[in-house]
DNA sequence: TTAACACATGAGAAGTTATTCAGGTATAGT
DNA sequence: ACTATACCTGAATAACTTCTCATGTGTTAA
């Protein structure tokens, strides 16, 4: 994950010239194409979407949202809980933090995290759902 | 995304014995991550769900799901919608294949993709509201 | 049979990510 | 002031991801 906003293939995806006929490529249903391309979420909202999935699509920091679901922890306890440094905790806290999904507040040196809404919680939930049936 | 299921961590996240103490490592709230650490989902679900995250959260795969949210479409058309190489889209499928986020069948030499799974409808939505707010 | 089409796949290149390690900063206690 | 603690961060590295390009497979049409 980087911390910078712009995705892997922003720039290599083909310019998308929105000229009159939409069907410039080979394509064998035009009709479907031209429904499921007004479909499609704004570039931005793609690459947001995508940005709060990827966050989430990865073992350490979907141990670290789970912990926080029962309770707010310090980065030492978040440490203790998922097994691993708390170096690396940090740096996946950060990402968490830019991306939003954590708040914290800090008390002296300690530092407590919590989830910052909701949308995770039930994100999550639904994921895993999923994977168990 | 790799193929296999084994995760980028699996090989490197320390080894937790789970001895009568919990809270081997130094922790500064052992009860919060007793707590917490009963609440994490087994190692298998989160690998599952993550590894179903993961395949969300790419802005290509993305469209191509979004896009089957509309009708069933052929890998030209799809390449047609997101605007990339069918090559592309065919490696993408093949994720999206084996993680069973996509179904097919086959009409001539036409193969023809839709969702699999209702769950990956209520993701995307979830996560499009999240990144819209 | 031959050619064209729709799709799949392997290899390789370029980019991205997650960890460790070696330092940092800020706060609390002595 | 000095030390320990809790946390943060940059650099480096190994692993992973996603594309392109070349090629292969199966199906239809000439």
């Amino acid at each position: 994950m980087s911390l910078r906003a712009t995705p892997y293939n922003a720039l290599v995806t083909a310019p998308t010239t929105q000229s009159a006929d939409v069907c410039e490529v080979a394509c064998v249903h035009p009709e479907a194409v031209v429904l499921a391309k007004s479909a499609l979420p704004d570039e931005r909202c793609a690459t947001e979407a995508t940005n709060f999935l990827k966050l989430l699509g990865d073992t350490t920091r979907l141990k670290i949202l789970s912990a926080l679901q029962t309770t707010e922890l310090c980065v030492c306890d978040l440490a203790s809980v998922v097994g691993i440094s708390e170096s690396a905790v940090s740096h996946q806290l950060r990402l968490l933090r830019t991306g939003r999904l954590v708040a914290f507040r800090k008390e002296g040196r300690v530092v407590y995290y919590r989830l910052a809404d909701e949308h995770v919680t039930t994100l999550i939930r639904s994921a895993l759902e999923h994977a168990r049936e």
